[in-house]
DNA sequence: CGGCATCCTTCACGATACTG
DNA sequence: CAGTATCGTGAAGGATGCCG
């Protein structure tokens, strides 16, 4: 068992939620921090967002998911499955069929993670022109 | 310059919006996923976060993104202002006074990351609950 | 203060091989 | 089919030093 979170052992308890949002800060390096990083991680990313709605079978997740690897899918999904976002489901047959669905708890991430995805969508030609004029700013500079 | 990005230089046109989000994939491997690895990471994460509203100094951002180091900071402000999120202004004054904002584009992103980031504050217990019934499981099985 | 360049380490991840 | 275990590598990122 290599990759099992290390948790860091810094002082992280009575996490006042009361003061709001915008000092979410005061707190953390706290476990938010931590969560924030697997559910942003790219696979985990993915993979939430193609369980939207239905369950599918190892195989099939990772050929919807373009490039992942055999280990990082079976990694991100234990970890999905820890965080109580992912349910994993193991039919007694032969050959072994495993199916992933999300939980309740992983469809309300879903409807964020989606959010997400699509904002990506909708606003890559703007990205995509913006790096152009900033490349181009860049060379000006170089050749001046 | 070294950590310049090297775009994928894969097929990546007629990104056909049409067919709709839950074939976001059919064409994946495109920019989106590398945009959305660049606007999930960690680092980005948080500066934005941070960014709510306000503009703030270097070293003002840095103090409030706890872990950070300078290099990364640098890193990740850039890779911002490149993709027309973030905007840097230079105040030519001695000692250099440089202030970070989020651009209007930025702005809408910010409001899709908060939504991830208070969905995480709000189920952090709910998480750390499925993580401690998951390694009790874990023990079971590995005691038997 | 706000960087950039260099060096060096770590570890995340892919590739490969083996199993129930 | 759906994993696990092991090994090797590249790249991410921290530490440090210098500069306008």
């Amino acid at each position: 068992m290599e990759e099992r979170p290390v948790m860091s052992p810094g002082p992280c308890e009575g996490t006042d939620r009361e003061y709001e949002v915008l000092q979410w800060d005061v707190r953390e390096g706290c476990e938010v921090r931590q969560i924030l990083d697997r559910v942003a991680d790219k696979w985990s990313l993915l993979a939430i967002a193609h369980l939207d709605r239905q369950s599918l079978r190892f195989t099939e997740l990772r050929r919807r998911i373009e490039g992942i690897s055999q280990r990082m899918l079976t990694v991100t999904l234990r970890q999905l499955e820890r965080d109580g976002l992912v349910r994993r489901t193991v039919y007694p047959v032969v050959p072994p069929r495993v199916e992933y669905a999300l939980t309740p708890l992983g469809a309300t991430l879903h409807t964020t993670i989606q959010a997400l995805v699509t904002w990506t969508e909708d606003h890559q030609e703007e990205i995509a022109r913006a790096r152009a004029a900033f490349d181009a700013r860049q060379e000006e500079v170089l050749v001046s």
